[in-house]
DNA sequence: CAATCCGTAACTATTGACATTACAGAAATT
DNA sequence: AATTTCTGTAATGTCAATAGTTACGGATTG
């Protein structure tokens, strides 16, 4: 299992953007702080714009979450960047027989588990909102 | 999120193996049944081995499962091929700012809530045994 | 001893992720 | 309206991980 550094970085953003809102982000002020290229953090800009989550503007950097932050969970921000389709999260082997028993019944045998396995994540990221997230890092600033 | 093909590779390698005690299971007839080369199978066979799961023997192809099937977990056969660590399973993007608060507490700040979503998978993973699998594997041939 | 088959190393091919450059177009400032 | 700033996105290059393939030593069986 591997996941794609998008989600930590897509994060990393609405941290940034939420936590302090008097600050004016930019894709190179975030990039300078994430440790990544600005391109990055453009495209996990435009992904979270998609899903509704961040408003993003031209110009002058005006960038705001579009809704307040105990509204937003850690699953809106996973799947605004990355798939939650069970076929996507396991890569199953394809070019399995048809003749063979197991060959030909593995997937079907399989695929409930795993969907099982992805809603367990769901059910986990969906306790924890953005404002639980603020609160824990404000208390690791001033214990 | 994206799991290696190896984790469905090893289900097919134990359902086939415990499913058919009677028949000779080499690495190249599973290969055949999972359209993958065998030697992709003769690894998988390893770890499992390794793992205390299979018992794989040089010469005739006496492969046999080292615990009985209700004793044998979803969970036992990932870890056999992957990694449970949270900081394998999630990439977290390095090189962040040590000056920014937020950089230099990310990791901290989410690694809790990722390792209960990797411990949501294992619960889940842990509630299905093998001869759950053969059972409806069994159902689906004799429906 | 001969045949079979696992375990593993070495090499190649392919795929996906990330970095980088470049530029069009939108928004705000003047 | 012109200028500046910044997002959105395409194109390209680079690197790491995965899977395919060949090869061979060594273990086991008969």
């Amino acid at each position: 299992m591997r996941v794609s550094t998008q989600f930590p970085i897509a994060v990393h953003i609405m941290l940034m953007v939420a936590g302090f809102p008097e600050q004016k982000m930019t894709s190179e002020v975030v990039a300078e702080s994430a440790g990544v290229n600005p391109v990055i953090i453009r495209n996990v800009f435009s992904k979270l714009n998609n899903a509704g989550l961040l408003d993003t503007k031209s110009g002058r950097g005006k960038t705001a979450i579009m809704r307040p932050a105990d509204e937003i969970t850690l699953w809106d921000i996973y799947t605004a960047v990355e798939s939650d389709e069970t076929d996507e999260v396991f890569k199953l082997h394809q070019n399995t027989s048809e003749t063979c028993v197991v060959g030909s019944n593995i997937h079907a045998l399989l695929l409930p588990h795993l969907t099982d396995a992805v809603n367990a994540v769901k059910a986990e990221f969906s306790k924890v909102t953005l404002q639980c997230l603020i609160d824990e890092l404000y208390k690791k600033i001033n214990p």
